[in-house]
DNA sequence: AGAGAAGGTGACCGCATGGTCAAGTTGAGT
DNA sequence: ACTCAACTTGACCATGCGGTCACCTTCTCT
């Protein structure tokens, strides 16, 4: 059993590197994040071994979260007003939160606590899109994964202009709904990405530390006789 | 006029840069980008006083690239497709290079030759949106600036899965395009971002340097009094 | 109250980055 | 062939990062 600082620390830092991570992004510095909590540096290093594990962490409860928010709309009546609020809540979950993409994208992936979450969020968008497509309401050739996909979609289009109108994701969510619908669908040439992919694609992520996985990765291809 | 090898070594520099960028993003060292071009990295602030200037240099060229293409365009007969193979060409352009979004938010917003060759690029994506919706082909609430701002969707929304599923952001077009189709056409309750939007976003936008552009942006707001 | 372990601390390390500059090299005009 | 400005070079600087560790503080159990 831990001491009750100890407790209320580790809290602490929870509560500020959540906070400076939807602020500031991934590349806040721990230094940053233990300022905030009112803890010296090494602090976090007692209570998270590395910064990609506070991170993962964090990003794990966010998805969490959202597979709360999923099981209950599973009992909502209206399929596509379920499956309309899922992805609203997703992408607004990524619109307040710089890390959330990134972190989705690079970090964690390896981490086991967020692959665990990921696919559980991946069941429910699959059960909730599975619902929407029997009542008609979506069109037959879209799955969860590219609902999860989709998340990203929204916010990314409207993260040029983030801070400058914040709720323009809305009008982009609404605008690829209307792309989901069964009224308008032309055939896609590209099948949609499978589990598999997922899983593939999870291999291949490294970590946190991009330069040196970078660095790593590149001795393969880039390289020139002449030069260096 | 300049020196022979000066003006080779410019080149070189660029085409370095050029693919650099392209494989690793906007954090690519100019160390390396100086060892590719088969030069020293003092040459490289020879040629371009900043980072930031070498970046801006090379992201303006990609976009007036598309702008051309875009010029060219408008002299299609069909408007539908038109404006798709455009969309395909601001997406590709994209998917291939992976500065190309982060650049397109955070950086050379701010250098003057970006933000013309990007005032150019919104000209054109709202005459092609324009002749593809007095065709009635695609929805009348949908402006230049949604298209050029769904570029970065479509990427974005296949970028999880970028390098595992190469075309997998051909899906996400075909997807986003049906929704701008106006059979399906529900209302949007958020307007389109307009020109002025963008010129502040570009206004906040500081430059290469995120770490100490938020450090000075954050004395502001997330500041909290016992910390630090 | 006292003791011992659990935890906090901050100076410190290695490394990488963007950028500078005095000294050396080289292309081009004569 | 000679000269000199234009250009290149790489050691160097300041800064910031994640992470470590010997030492000190503080909680908790008796």
């Amino acid at each position: 059993m831990p001491r009750a600082d100890a407790t209320r620390n580790r809290q602490s830092l929870l509560d500020a590197a959540s906070a400076e991570l939807a602020a500031h992004g991934l590349e806040v510095s721990i230094a940053r994040i233990a300022a905030r909590a009112g803890v010296a540096k090494g602090t976090v290093f007692n209570h998270f071994p590395t910064k990609e594990d506070l991170v993962a962490e964090i990003f794990g409860d966010r998805v969490a979260g959202l597979v709360a928010l999923g099981e209950q709309l599973r009992e909502e009546v209206d399929p596509e007003s379920a499956l309309l609020r899922f992805m609203t809540a997703g992408i607004e979950l990524q619109a307040n939160d710089r890390s959330f993409c990134e972190a989705a994208t690079a970090i964690s992936r390896a981490d086991p606590r967020v692959r665990a979450a990921s696919e559980r969020l991946a069941q429910i968008a699959e059960a909730l899109t599975g619902r929407a497509r029997d009542a008609g309401v979506i069109r037959a050739d879209v799955t969860g994964h590219d609902i999860v996909l989709l998340f990203n979609a929204a916010v990314q289009a409207a993260a040029p202009l983030g801070d400058t109108v914040p709720g323009l994701w809305r009008r982009y969510l609404y605008l690829i709904f209307d792309g989901l619908r069964p009224e308008c669908a032309r055939e896609i040439p590209v099948a949609a990405p499978t589990t598999g992919d997922f899983t593939a694609a999870a291999r291949n992520a490294s970590g946190l530390s991009q330069p040196k996985a970078r660095s790593r990765a590149d001795h393969a291809s880039p390289q020139r006789q002449g030069a260096v």
